[in-house]
DNA sequence: CTGAAAGCGCTAACAC
DNA sequence: GTGTTAGCGCTTTCAG
């Protein structure tokens, strides 16, 4: 394998030259750096990023954390970011946890084995206290979860507002028994969408009933059908259901259709995330949507300007509530 | 940020000497292994894998090409893969081509930069002829998608075999009008499993009909409906649909329900893949599993062999029909 | 059992 | 405009 001392002595030049023709460095004579661009031809010459990124002391590697990269939720973030990445001449290493902590460790150890110059964390259970201490000293952006009053910057959308709207749609639709099906309260955005869900039923003084409030382990199908299975088990049944991910709406309408019941004319039905599955159900699911992909860009963006030493803001984007046949009467 | 030469210092030795303890060299007296010990931790030291990996030329990173993360058929591969190469000391960088050989350039130039030690290429859609090259100087595995007579090694399943079972299922279920969703004919397995359809037509002397024959672009749900809305069109409709993949099935399956037919009464249904989401349809999909975390584990293992030098063999793993719902009359 | 020193491939002062 | 050289952080001979 060719590098830059073959190619020097194959040109006639110093290693100083071939690495100024490789970085387009002006100071080269047309002369010379056709006689190198010639050689690095001839040799089938190309650059070690190995020893580039020592000398540099940079890897232009973006971790990025995930939880499960089998949840869609996160694909089009993934793009997002990768998009960005590749444009800054940066490209991703894909992390998934498993929520594991020994997994987490493994990826900690590679930001500061310098293996990687700065982190996206998507992961909702991430250990904050880690994270936190490695922020003192590397680049750090989080990703739709966050620390609420936290020093790390982040992106994300209102959760307690998206869930509000969802919910107050429901409502306006007539529905006095909205339950929810959400996931482990341990995260921000599980205790976010809870306000939201409370502040809506509050605001149309319906009442707040723990029987139609289910939590669930995981965002599975499974986890959704086994909600619903526990909600169409109560003396009252409730009308309306708004789960706080489509995995799990799409999990408790297929639970819905096996009891022979109807979305929506029996039950109104509303996911969050708007995955392409959503649409591809019968009936079409009432979702809302995040801005993924620009979720994603955002966050590179920042992570790559936290790089470069630019203080970073975190910011709050939009979403919107999208209405399909699951909640049209 | 502390280095080698940090620890050596403080702890009163050599930087070789700390080079052994690293690397847990046992020609080291347990004292002075104590006294590094100490040291590291003081100064609370990480080993620079940018160091390392240049010394050892060698980046410890696997590539692995996918099309599209969002096609759920690789989530599992790539947790195979993953999990795999964690297990010896490698970590996979996802690389997205989104067929796109301006993308595929990039992910190509990483491995002759040394940033990677090796690729595993899932892209059906890959340049066979760089991909030849490549394989000419690095290691490189094939999954799933191969080159028939090529030699680079994959690990696959049999595609034909298991198109011909699919289909003779649905023949022996009655059906005498069966039709097919296809993805482009010019990837390898679409002509395989065409051909395994076509056998098992012939075999049970039913006429293969080209207008029961679509191809698609992609493999997303939308080319699903497109297709399935074509073979609705025909003066004489199947009774039976074998799609190549859940995606294109789940369409189809939307676009039948639109028309007011029923699955499986009036068109029974068959996929490939058994993504997670063929079991949440209204009816259940029948469709033909791949061992894909076996896939992906096995890849890996291929390829850190291909690394290590030895000599590896091309893998046929197995598959099965799953009948559920959609084919159950 | 330990240390000195070379060198992996590259970039960036500094000198001319 | 170009060359010389130090050094990024590590591993590994080779001596002792």
């Amino acid at each position: 394998m060719a590098n830059i001392q073959h190619v020097a002595k194959q040109a006639g030049v110093s290693v100083a030259t071939v690495s100024r023709v490789l970085n387009n460095i002006t100071t080269v004579s047309p002369k010379t750096r056709l006689k190198v661009e010639s050689a690095i031809k001839d040799l089938n010459y190309e650059p070690s990023m190995l020893g580039r990124n020592l000398r540099n002391s940079e890897s232009r590697l973006l971790l990025v954390l995930i939880p499960s990269i089998s949840n869609p939720f996160y694909t089009e973030i993934i793009n997002g970011i990768e998009n960005t990445a590749i444009a800054n001449n940066y490209n991703i290493l894909l992390c998934e946890t498993d929520s594991n902590p020994q997994r987490e460790n493994i990826y900690f150890n590679m930001i500061k084995n310098k293996l990687a110059d700065g982190v996206i964390s998507m992961d909702p259970a991430v250990n904050m206290q880690k994270l936190n201490e490695l922020a003192e000293q590397y680049p750090i952006i989080q990703c739709s979860e966050y620390e609420e009053g936290g020093s790390i910057p982040y992106v994300t959308i209102d959760n307690e507002l998206a869930a509000y709207r969802a919910v107050k749609h429901l409502i306006k639709l007539g529905n006095k028994r909205i339950a929810l099906i959400n996931s482990d309260e341990k995260f921000l955005y599980a205790r976010q969408r809870r306000n939201g869900y409370e502040r809506a039923l509050k605001e149309f003084d319906l009442p707040i009933r723990e029987e139609w409030i289910c939590n669930t382990n995981q965002l599975d199908f499974e986890n959704g059908i086994q909600a619903m299975r526990k909600l169409l088990q109560q003396p009252e049944k409730p009308s309306a259901v708004f789960a706080v991910s489509d995995t799990l709406a799409i999990g408790a309408l297929k639970e819905i259709n096996a009891s022979q019941l109807k979305v929506p004319d029996d039950i109104a039905l509303i996911g969050f995330d708007k995955i392409s599955f959503s649409n591809m159900t019968n009936p079409t699911l009432t979702t809302v949507s995040q801005p993924m992909y620009k979720m994603g860009s955002t966050a590179a963006n920042m992570l790559i300007g936290s790089i470069k030493g630019n203080k970073v803001e975190s910011i709050i984007l939009d979403h919107e509530l999208v209405i399909r046949e699951s909640t049209m009467g």
